[in-house]
Order: C-alpha cells, then sequence, then structure tokens
DNA sequence: CTAATTAGTTCGTATTGCTAACTGTTAGTA
DNA sequence: TACTAACAGTTAGCAATACGAACTAATTAG
C-alpha cells in the first residue's frame, strides 16, 4: 500500500509535499489579492524592529542574494517595497514595505491564520506546541549537519484544482 | 528577534527550510554515489509489490507527468531504471530497476535512515511516532482544503557548504 | 464504429538557485 | 595615504522543475 511505501521515503519528502499543499491552500486564500508570492518577504519587513536589507532578508528566509535581487524587484514592480539606500552605509539599501502593502497586511495574516488553523485542525494545542518544538530541534539537528546546498522554489501556477 | 518573526510567518515556510536542510543533508550523505536526485522514485519502484508505471509514480510523490518523462529519462541515461511496454495495455511503461540500481539500494536505505536518525535526534520514540501520526493529520487536512498548485523544486548544486 | 479517455511525449513559458563576474562602497592595514 | 580585502547588491547565464497546451498512440465507453 501508499501508505507502506512512504514510511520507506526520506523523511524530507513528507515534508516536501506537506510544504506543497500548505503553500497551495495558502495561495488559494491569497488568490484575490494582486501579490501571489514572496508573502514571507513582506512579513519579515513588517515584523522587522529595525530597517531591512536584502542580505538580512535573505538570511531570515534562507534565500540566496541574487533570488532576492529578482523577488524584490518583482515587488517594487507590484508597488509593495521600496528601496531607499543607506546614507551611513550605502552600499546597502533598506527595503521598506509601501502604504499600499501596509493596507495588505493584516488580510495576510488573516489568511495565514485561517490556514495554520485548517493545517492543524485535530491537533491539540498540547500537540501542536510539541510539533513547534520538534521541527525547530530537527531543524537545529540537520543545520549542524555536513550538507549541500538545496535548490527549493514555490511558485503558484495558474491551473485550480 | 529572527525567533519572533519566525512564529508569524506561515508555518509552510518553516517545513520549507526545514526541507532544504533535510535534502542537503542527504545529498551530501549520498555524494559518493553516482546518482544524486530521484532517491525517492527508485525506492517507489523498489518497494511496490507490483510493477509501476510512470502515473503511478508520479501519484505517489505528487509528481507531474511531464517532470516524470524528464526524470525517468534521467534515470535511464544514467542506466538506473528500464522501460518496458505493458503488452496488455499498450499505453503504460512499467518502470524497473536495473540490476545496477538495485545493488545499490541497501546503501540507499542505510543513508536514509542515518539522516533520519540524525534529523530525529533528541526526539524520543514516542514523540517521533506522534510526529510522524501529526504530519499526517495535517496532510489530510490540507488536502481537503481547495488549494492551488504549486511549484516546488529540489536540485542540488556543486556548491559545499 | 465513433467519441471520450488515458499514458506518455514534446514544446514553450515561468520561477528559482547556483556560479561567476561585475560595480560601488567600506574597512583594514602596511 | 594607498593598497587590499571584504561586503551589498547587480547582471548574465545555466540547470532544474512545474505548468499548460497540443500532440500521438492506445484503450474504453456508448
Amino acid at each position: 500500500m501508499a501508505e507502506n511505501i512512504c514510511s520507506f521515503l526520506p523523511f524530507g519528502r513528507s515534508l516536501a509535499i506537506l510544504t506543497k499543499s500548505y503553500f497551495g491552500a495558502l495561495a488559494k486564500r491569497l488568490e484575490h489579492l494582486e501579490i501571489e508570492r514572496y508573502y514571507s518577504i513582506l512579513i519579515i519587513i513588517h515584523k522587522s524592529e529595525s530597517v531591512c536589507t536584502q542580505h538580512y532578508i535573505g538570511e531570515q528566509l534562507k534565500i540566496d542574494k541574487v533570488s532576492m535581487v529578482r523577488m524584490i524587484d518583482y515587488l517594487i514592480k507590484k508597488g509593495f517595497v521600496k528601496k531607499i539606500q543607506n546614507p551611513n552605509d550605502r552600499r546597502e539599501y533598506f527595503i521598506e514595505l509601501t502604504a499600499k502593502a501596509t493596507q495588505l497586511m493584516p488580510e495576510l495574516y488573516a489568511a495565514i491564520d485561517e490556514v495554520n488553523k485548517a493545517a492543524l485542525k485535530g491537533l491539540t494545542k498540547e500537540q501542536q506546541k510539541m510539533l513547534y518544538e520538534n521541527i525547530a530541534t530537527i531543524q537545529s539537528n540537520l543545520d549542524s549537519l555536513p550538507s549541500e546546498k538545496i535548490f527549493i522554489n514555490y511558485k503558484t501556477s495558474n491551473k485550480k484544482i
């Protein structure tokens, strides 16, 4: 049976499929918004207590700097963020939300909360807490292992299921 | 702090980063083998009690049929699988492991087991069991939500960390 | 027998991660 | 001060993957 087979697969495979499903659901929930990607970048900026450089955002989300350029360009083109050169270190640019993006944030948080709730339905508060803790533990375990860099992308398509 | 920010991110974001780290570690552990991708396809075929078509494999791993063609072509080129037309339904092809691939499987399982163990280090057996169950629950929750298809890729690069 | 469906293929497009080479800026150091 | 190294960000090009659409060949439904 499929379940038996799956138990032999790398643990990461389950995570990959889960991730795919999660972002599929989130994209669906947010499809009425003008933006379809890079929510996490907006959140990093919005929640940061200080100014955000591309370097900082990339570090938080583990996105390389080249991809960051493309993503920020996209967000600028869409009118969600603006880039302001740091006068004290002119190599850096501060990435800031526009009013348009700021206005959108509550909707974004609500959607994420909704999808999170739907995803975690059936788990007790205690189980949810344990899940987050275990994920953090696993992340920390993996961070200490030798590894190769891995390519991982998320892109919504137009196809509806 | 970063941890505070992360708690506002979509749940899927943690999973994405985790998945990335996992496959990075697995790729590193397997870098001495001739193959660097598509381990899961080999496992599906190896563990399947019956013959495997591309359609079946894609269904198990949630890989679309176009990508399946490319992946199977790659595995054929590398000499790990062969394609045999089903005489009873000549639209289908059975994908089978070559001797070379079969010989490689124990090493593959050992590597996966090793990385799984390293990843789950510090979790009790009970916690691990709960984790797998919770992942299954979440997957099932998400499967029942409306969603869009999402692009998700894993590709090892040559860069070592 | 015809129409619809299915397995698989091919082509084109989009996204992302990587390397490498590059600009401009800042910091370290002789 | 001048030279060098490091850093933030950019650009170009490659590889990998997902998708839609159009396609072939084969099978099934009516």
